[in-house]
DNA sequence: TTAAAAAACGCAACACTTTTGCGTTTTCTT
DNA sequence: AAGAAAACGCAAAAGTGTTGCGTTTTTTAA
């Protein structure tokens, strides 16, 4: 979720700056962590609580992000293979942003082009 | 590269204004794209020609990020397997973003640690 | 070569997200 | 109920990126 969408939720009756912080805690409690948006809007998620801690927080699954209704999908697990580097370096931690156009979105146009 | 790094290579002698135009139009003209990051900042990144377009832009690899020396390294196509969705949404693109200690970095870190 | 048109530039100001300072209110503790 | 601690909200600031506008530079064409 983004800060806006959060907000949304509160009805707008608590400070965003109030929610920033709330947000800020939980990160450094290890409960949620950010991701990164294509707009560089900042995006939280829970966290799995079995992989993120205070110190170190891991992704666990890529995110779908669609192009006409600009919805974030988690995406499972098993739907990526991630990956060796050959390259030597060290990979704690990923972060994957699929594009394209989600289920609805594409069955929705493709009817309205016929 | 950030906006930061290329404002540098010009010796802070041009405009960031201008720099900030020219990326732009170098990105409607599809040989540059922009590449989150994770402190939500735009990165910059040469389109390969092949697949990129005004219209689209597809990057062709992941990219490494350093913990230690914030370095960005473009990632081979070899080293990812991507990656299909079950999930049924349409994938025109990713952006992969892997995270942890490059090669110089973990190395000089364990010599110093002995 | 020079004058008009087009393009590129730089400054100032703005929009937006996120952070910080600070005084006030609320909650907790005893 | 009183003092301490935590949470809160407002205002302001920092940082990135954009827009407006007048000026300078480059291009074009006579």
């Amino acid at each position: 979720m983004t800060i806006h969408e959060i907000f949304e939720r509160f009805n707008k009756k608590t400070n965003k700056v109030t929610i920033y912080r709330a947000l800020k805690s939980f990160e450094q409690k290890g409960l949620i962590h950010q991701v990164p948006d294509k707009n560089n809007l900042k995006k939280y998620s829970l966290c799995n609580l079995d992989s993120c801690s205070p110190d170190s927080h891991n992704h666990q699954h890529g995110h779908f992000i669609c192009y006409s209704c600009d919805q974030t999908f988690c995406l499972d697990d098993s739907t990526i293979k991630i990956l060796k580097t050959s390259s030597g370096h060290i990979v704690k931690n990923y972060n994957l942003i699929l594009e394209g156009y989600c289920t609805d979105c594409n069955s929705s146009q493709t009817i309205s082009q016929n």
